[in-house]
DNA sequence: CCCAAGACCTGGCGGC
DNA sequence: TGCCGCCAGGTCTTGG
């Protein structure tokens, strides 16, 4: 579930009943997601008021006074807004409380997820510290990503999707941007040329756009339905598409494994 | 430093 | 139906 479009519009359906709330309490079944819960940590947040959420990268961010919540959706996790009293059904591994009255409630099927409490700089914490830019902002453009593909070896697709060069860039997105550059994924980043830089950093960041908006449309109402993806898979033009003909060409799109992810392409309008 | 592969975990699906 | 193997939107960690 979780892709940035998705995350970015998870921080949007929870920043309304979050950012000036005070939390009253945590409740945590279990405490075994990717790292372990601290639940005595986290507890000394009680009493305290968000005063901003915000993401970074995949990353969920509460700031309090005391310490700053960190939240990961992981590949399966999602966020939702309850009145108190709710029951916790299956994989509803923590709740937050606010002000006695809502909570945030944490469902994660595979526990990839975490939720973690950072007190010292948040930008200097080991998760955040090594991230590159937000493909978003002006940081992430042609130049940066040409200067960053210099003598790397590695396929372009792994290296959009690599954390350090730029966030937020999951497997979905990374087909559908080589896709819209007309780049074939398996070409060595080193090889690419400038021209296509450009056309690659336009591409991200006008597909993540487009889903963000798609995700925000779909999951308004944000207690909804657990998403499978259905509300992308219209736009798709190539992820899930093998042996469909291209949108572009009529092609068949192809799949192959690169870095143990499935990658999808059409082989004629991405030739190099 | 760079790169590839392994690890974590559950659920849903197709095939027999 | 039931069981088995495979696959899945992430990313940190390890080993060469």
């Amino acid at each position: 579930m979780p892709e940035l479009p998705e995350v970015e519009t998870t921080l949007r359906g929870i920043s309304p009943a979050v950012v000036g709330a005070t939390i009253t309490g945590f409740e945590v079944r279990n405490t075994a997601l990717r790292w372990p819960v601290p639940v005595g940590q986290l507890q000394k947040l009680t009493g305290q008021t968000v005063s901003k959420a915000e993401r970074r990268a995949k990353y969920l961010l509460l700031h309090t006074a005391a310490g700053t919540i960190l939240l990961h959706l992981g590949m399966s996790g999602s966020l939702r807004i309850l009145q108190t009293g709710q029951v916790a059904g299956k994989h509803d591994h923590l709740d937050i409380e606010f002000d006695g009255q809502q909570l945030v409630r944490l469902n994660d099927p595979r526990r990839f997820g975490c939720c973690l409490l950072i007190q010292s700089p948040v930008s200097e914490h080991k998760l955040l510290s090594n991230l590159g830019p937000e493909p978003l902002t002006e940081d992430f453009n042609a130049h940066y990503l040409f200067s960053r593909s210099r003598g790397r070896r590695v396929t372009i697709k792994s290296l959009i999707m690599d954390s350090t060069i730029v966030v937020g860039v999951g497997n979905i997105y990374a087909s559908e941007s080589l896709f819209l550059a007309g780049i074939r994924p398996t070409l060595a980043a080193k090889r690419l040329s400038r021209k296509r830089h450009h056309l690659l950093a336009d591409a991200i960041k006008h597909v993540l756009q487009k889903a963000i908006k798609a995700g925000g449309t779909s999951l308004s109402d944000f207690s909804g339905t657990d998403g499978k993806p259905g509300y992308f898979s219209q736009q798709l033009h190539v992820y899930g598409r093998s042996g469909e003909p291209c949108s572009t060409c009529m092609t068949t799109i192809q799949s192959k494994v690169i870095a143990q992810r499935n990658t999808y392409f059409c082989p004629v309008c991405q030739r190099f």
